[in-house]
Order: C-alpha cells, then structure tokens, then sequence
DNA sequence: GTTTTTGTTAGCTTGACGGCTAAATAGCAT
DNA sequence: ATGCTATTTAGCCGTCAAGCTAACAAAAAC
C-alpha cells in the first residue's frame, strides 16, 4: 500500500498527526483509540511498510516517530497540481489583460 | 468518500494531474487510459462528489475542471503536519545549542 | 523459570471498491 | 421522428481492506 492510499484513512491520519506532535509507543496511539489493540497494530504496520512512519524497540515497547520525509513527498505532489493549476490562471489574466489593452488601443486608433 | 479517499486511486490521481493543466471532456479524459468508457466515468462520479472536479455541459459532451479549492484543503491538511513535524525539529535543535552552551560554561566555571 | 507487560501475527467475516458489459439518457443532426 | 455521439447508470463479480478474537513472541520483573 503506498503513502497515499495509507493516508485515505481517517484512523491512520490521525496516528499521522500524533505522531507529527511526538514520538509515542504502540501502546500510547492504541490507547486514543476506541479501537482494539491489533487493529491499531496493522495501522501502524500500513504506515510502516509505506515509510510514513519508523519506530525503535525501547525495552518492551516500541517507540514510532513520524518520518516526515515521505508525508514531504505526498505534499509536494499536492503543491504540484495546485501550482500548475494557478500558474494556468495566472496565465489567464495577464491574457485578458493583454485583451483589455488591445481592446483600448482600438478604440484609440 | 472524501478527498482523501478519492485521491487514493492512482487513476483518479492522473486524472487530477491531467485537469491540473487543462481542462477536459469526459471522452478526452477516457481515451487516455486503458480502460472502458464507464470505469472512467465513475472514477469522474467519484472525484465529483467529493468535490475535487466540477463540470459545466457543452452541447454532448462535459466539460470537466479541477476545483483548486478542495485540492488545496487536503494540501494545507499535510503542510500543517508538516509543520507541526518540522517546529518541534527546530525547538530541538534550540535545545540542543542551550545544552551546548550550558556545557561550556560549565567547563569554564 | 514463570508471570506480566507490550505488541504483533493468524484467521475469519463483512463491506466497499474497481473493473467489466449492457442498457439508459441527452443533445444534435438529418 | 430517427439515428448518431457522448456520457452516465445498472447490475454483476472478484478482490482487498479493516474490524474482531484468539494465539504467539519477546523483553522485564519477580
């Protein structure tokens, strides 16, 4: 499952904007849940095989953080599309200025 | 489904790539993809209903177009994790330099 | 070494998604 | 009116995601 079908779900975004807080163990984020333990569990298994999240053993417990390199790089395609898309209406304007000008340089001449 | 949801499908992503640039009609939009009129049809339903497409009709054919807007909340969603991510970074950092001067002066006391 | 704590894996069920084909709808042309 | 084109809706099917409970694994504590 890659990064953007992990974030689809509400659960998991939530985790995510824990996570973004503060490192917190598996037992932590299942305890916000009204969830059962092994679901929070594979939760957390999408995220990690996605790379959206990593974690280190600490005693029994294990410790996730969020890696905030691959949540960068689900941004950065959102940026992309709503960059294109305004840079096409940025386009339109100075067209319709370039109309407008023409349009008083008629009525000039 | 949500945006998020929607944006999921690596179709409906190229889809919003492609009215990123330009807009497009249903059967233009259709005849780039490997796949039956109808599929893409209700991927288009899919992007509609969450609000990330509109339409306007045009003698048979619909006119479709990204809504930059919808776009946009889920980007802001993932800037503000981001964000949230990359503050608590420098606050570290801050605290890091804080221990490092404590230590000097700590040596030359 | 057994028990406790913490977390994951296995196995099952259910519901939704995404693809297809066939049929319906709507505007345009003749 | 009839047919043509563009697009959507209906209905079907296979797959997969997400929840649950029960069982397993591993470190810590006693």
């Amino acid at each position: 499952m890659d990064a953007f079908e992990a974030l689809a779900d509400p659960t998991r975004r939530q985790i995510v904007a824990m996570l973004a807080a503060r490192e917190r163990n598996a037992g932590d984020i299942a305890s916000r849940f009204d969830m059962a333990g092994p679901s929070i569990s594979r939760h957390l298994k999408v995220l990690r095989e996605c790379g959206l999240v990593a974690y280190r053993a600490e005693a029994t417990s294990r410790v996730y953080r969020l890696n905030e390199q691959r949540l960068s790089e689900v941004q950065q395609w959102m940026q992309a599309q709503l960059d294109i898309c305004r840079e096409r209406f940025d386009r339109l304007g100075e067209h319709l200025d370039r109309m407008k000008k023409e349009e008083e340089s008629d009525a000039k001449g």
